[in-house]
DNA sequence: CGGTGGATTGACCTTCCTCAAAGCGTGTGG
DNA sequence: CCACACGCTTTGAGGAAGGTCAATCCACCG
């Protein structure tokens, strides 16, 4: 695994009236006219694999859209154990909890590599004043927030561990053609999932075996998502 | 076990402005002026423990505020099996997510005998146009709610039986004084815990023969707070 | 070409699930 | 008022699934 300084670099500042994914985006529905009211400029950050975006507890000033990468939240317990308690990816918003809380509730670490833009907390809460669609934008990421987390327990933490890592593996291939998927440690995987690292690693070394799956390079995989579906039905 | 007929009864308009528990409410910072707003009458309805509030899929017309019981939010997947995802409580609200979507994420049903007081969507929409500190109390709901999802995470599906019953047994005691609990049924503890109905009784059983709780009546119990606390320290 | 860190595999053991029987409390009908 | 039936809980025995600990493998890197 390739292990680059776990490091953020600033990689400029974004253009959001042009910005590529503009449609599925917080600031989708924002007219010319409200830019005009975003007086600080919104950045445009690169992490590695690996990197820390922001820890649990830290204060909250920032929340931030994944433009490409994948990024996991995670909880620890008093008993020293944690949790990932979700994966996020292109599109979805990281830290919303800064407009309601002084503290992010976990922390959240680039599991690929990851452009966010980071959004000052402060900008959103004077634009969602004004203008009513934002209002509306965000309760809808309340509420997709709160779905994928329902599905986090009961797909990913309800079942046999095949089971699971198969949920899994179909959740990642969503947002690929062909049933692609990329993976992350097998330690990240069973912390998803609520196993250990050796139990995610026979799973997935079964599951392989049996066909449905290969992977053409390290942790790079093909599924055979029709299979994989009805092993889940 | 009582089980009256599984049933809901209207028992009144609310009159919210001298609601007993307003300072907890949704509608705590709203004016009179405000409530003149309101056209729509807010009612107040019972439920029998039991009794199915909502259904998943079911179309979003109201939210409810619960003013006494327990309510517990149900999600199925496709292969037949079923999770409890959230339980919640006075001052809780249910359906939130009516505000945004068109359909119920979860099944409601009373595990208390409860009341709530049913607010009908419209309302909450049009009141958050115009009061923004309804829109803000509206974004710590959904605060809270995924607070409790994350929780949900870590503390009832992550790590063995017995601890899983314990955190339960912690969270049920946290609104009520001196360790005083009050259960449901072994089918439903397993169900938010991802157990089977007979690991739950197991695990109830030894911590009653341990002296960590006692039951001076049926499914009313007395928790040793401090020292199921150390149990999961 | 050896070193390093994760992945895999194996052996063993604990935990939890499954299936089945017995217990208990509550309500019903004789 | 008692006896029985019904539904849920408890308990037991046996087995399967997953956890633990440790050895080996493998890819990548210096």
């Amino acid at each position: 695994m390739k292990r680059i300084s776990p490091n953020e670099a600033w990689t400029g500042v974004a253009d959001c009236l042009n910005c590529n994914i503009r449609q599925s985006v917080l600031f989708s529905d924002l007219s010319e006219a409200d830019f005009d009211l975003v007086h600080r400029p919104i950045d445009q950050l690169t992490y590695a694999r690996g990197a820390e975006i922001y820890g649990m507890g830290e204060k909250a000033t920032s929340l931030f859209t994944i433009r490409t990468g994948l990024v996991k939240l995670t909880r620890f317990l008093p008993d020293g154990t944690h949790r990932i308690v979700r994966l996020l990816r292109k599109t979805d918003i990281i830290g919303i909890e800064s407009i309601v809380s002084d503290s992010y509730s976990h922390s959240a670490t680039a599991l690929h590599p990851t452009e966010l833009c980071r959004l000052p907390v402060g900008t959103i809460r004077e634009l969602s004043n004004s203008n009513s669609r934002l209002f509306h934008e965000l309760m809808s990421r309340w509420h997709r927030a709160l779905s994928e987390a329902d599905r986090w327990i009961t797909e990913f933490s309800t079942g046999p561990s095949r089971d699971r890592v198969v949920r899994l593996l179909l959740w990642l291939s969503e947002v690929e053609p062909d049933g692609r998927c990329e993976l992350f440690s097998r330690e990240d995987l069973g912390a998803v999932l609520g196993l250990t690292t050796e139990t995610a690693s026979r799973m997935m070394a079964e599951l392989k075996r049996q066909g449905y799956i290969s992977e053409p390079h390290t942790n790079q995989f093909l599924c055979d998502i029709p299979n994989l579906r009805r092993l889940v039905a």
